[in-house]
DNA sequence: ATATTATTTAGATAATTTTCTAAATATCTA
DNA sequence: TAGATATTTAGAAAATTATCTAAATAATAT
């Protein structure tokens, strides 16, 4: 999974909100699918775009299935933006070199 | 200019390669051109691209155009992805809460 | 076993994006 | 001024994406 991915999974406010909502901790698809006006399908097209790009995971309980943030990626997302800017991992910003 | 612009604009590898060379300081549009095998109107509309997400600055001097980093959207994006991760601002990664 | 509920998959359409070639604009130089 | 160079804009074709409805799959409940 590269940058490609997962850059082109967050662009989408939906899936932003999604995750937003995956904060709080696991939701099920159809508890998603209650902040939207979508239809189940099109939510169901979302997460399977989220997943691809290893952005959440999901876990089968009998009937439902739960959806967790997993924050990996946005790590290595973080990691690179930050050396676009020119600060390296642990480096403060007040530095003047 | 919001995320949606943003992470549109950083989801294609040439543009992000773009703003990896810009690192190094600012590049006009030909010699960009020199790093990709696309034609000068391909690059000139992912530079507007860019521009328009607020990723990149230009300035015309003369002849040439010169395009520039801009991090202030990098770090909105920082912000909100560390956000995400439940990590407040200036939080460090080893507290136990 | 049948019906109900939760979710995904298939197939279609409309909108967006990437890229190209050709033409336009702006600046410099001879 | 005429010609060359740097870059953008216009217009079109091909690929991708978001969304929908309808159908399929899987699990639970009666």
């Amino acid at each position: 999974m590269g940058f490609q991915e997962s850059f082109k999974a967050l662009s989408d406010p939906t899936r932003r909100e999604i995750l937003n909502l995956l904060r709080a901790g696991p939701l099920s698809a159809g508890e998603l699918l209650e902040h939207f006006s979508i239809t189940g399908a099109s939510l169901s097209h979302h997460l399977s775009t989220l997943k691809y790009a290893g952005l959440i995971d999901d876990e089968k309980k009998g009937k439902y299935i739960f959806y967790t943030l997993n924050t990996t990626v946005l790590d290595d997302i973080l990691n690179w933006m930050m050396s676009l800017k020119g600060t390296e991992k642990g480096e403060s910003d007040h530095e003047k070199p």
